[in-house]
DNA sequence: TGTACATCAGTGAACGCGCGTTCACTGATGTAC
DNA sequence: TGTACATCAGTGAACGCGCGTTCACTGATGTAC
């Protein structure tokens, strides 16, 4: 079934990879809107012509690191919604801190191109969100608790655990950027955003009282 | 009482505040890590070693719109914060929908600049909004429903307070940006922002239960 | 398996251009008497 | 009020530098027979 890809395909792929590495480390410290072409062939150690043969212009490598960054956590994300009770809000917050550390410059490029100079990219960002919104309904249709809940009024739930994921991994994201990371900072961020969780879900609980 | 400033200051002034505004205007469609010194003085019409009599550099003048663009916001806050009852909501949504209507371009930027690339600026934001979580928490203290709470949860709360609040401008923010902004549209923004605050408030009435 | 040709990822020179910063300057405004 | 000097916001030339993009190229890999 697995086509093996020869030989030329294989190391295109590779370079195209370094250049994806290369620009995320680049951009923990600017905006995509003022990474340069040939700073990022420089770090990966080609000539500046060779970025042509992968991407159109770094707008265009923005978006492929969008893909990278938010495309294989749907799933990830779904199991997690998908658990029931007093148990889904310690996982969501444990799901987002682990991966806030195993890759905090995928986080941090999301949090800051989100709303920045690029449009391609927020376009894909936001879209990107909109299907974890989605996802995220979807999840809790399912519960017993969605009974009597309208299509929109869950949707409007789901973007608000969107964006309080959201809030809360930028949140560990600057205890690590911290000049000291402490572990006690992050328990704080996680105690605070497991009680901001609940206290929506409080609200969920009453919302057809 | 008041000092008349000499011709000197008055037009140093002046000058001032059109690099803040040809600035602005620039961050519209860049974020400010990609912003130049010659191109921001090429706006104003002065030459571009004039840039060094107002400002160090272009993280410098970002700090100074971060000020501009949140200093003034804080009296409003706190009135429409220190309004009791269900009119509560209502008025902060409409204070966010009428500021974003009257100043896009400071909403796009601190939404931009909020986790851009320019440190300085980044922490300007930060102790801002910081300042506007502690100045709600203080308000919602004053409220009876606060009875019972301690300092903590208050400032939890206020926080997602003043988070729904930026989320909901850049909602707003994006209405405006829109191909064809629809009053519509704007409509939908608020009643989904109104309901997202409300289920917040639920919660919160039922946090000590 | 061997040969002849096609493909194409990466090269390297060259281009015109705008950048940030320096420096000594000018001339209107401010100040001391 | 008038004069002599100080201040300082804005000037304009000059600098070295890195940028994005073009182009014809090379040589390893792929393909047809």
């Amino acid at each position: 079934m697995s086509h093996t890809l020869g030989i030329r395909q294989a190391q295109k792929q590779k370079t195209r990879q370094a250049f994806l590495d290369a620009a995320l480390a680049l951009l923990e410290e600017q905006s995509l809107s003022s990474l340069g072409l040939r700073e990022v062939t420089r770090a990966v150690g080609v000539a500046p012509t060779a970025f042509y043969r992968h991407f159109r212009s770094t707008a265009d490598l923005g978006v492929a690191l969008v893909d990278e960054a938010l495309g294989s956590l749907h799933p990830m994300v779904r199991t997690t919604v998908a658990t029931a009770g007093a148990e889904r809000i310690t996982r969501a917050v444990r799901l987002i801190a682990d991966h806030v550390a195993a890759h905090p410059a995928h986080v941090r490029f999301i949090a800051r191109e989100r709303h920045g100079g690029v449009q391609p990219v927020r376009e894909a960002i936001r879209d990107q969100l909109a299907r974890f919104a989605e996802e995220v309904r979807a999840e809790l249709a399912k519960d017993p608790e969605a009974a009597g809940w309208n299509e929109d009024d869950l949707l409007m739930l789901a973007h608000l655990y969107v964006d309080q994921m959201l809030i809360t991994a930028s949140l560990f994201l600057e205890t690590l950027e911290s000049p000291e990371p402490s572990e006690a900072e992050r328990q704080r961020v996680a105690q605070v955003a497991t009680r901001q969780m609940r206290l929506i879900s409080l609200g969920r609980q009453h919302w057809l009282d």
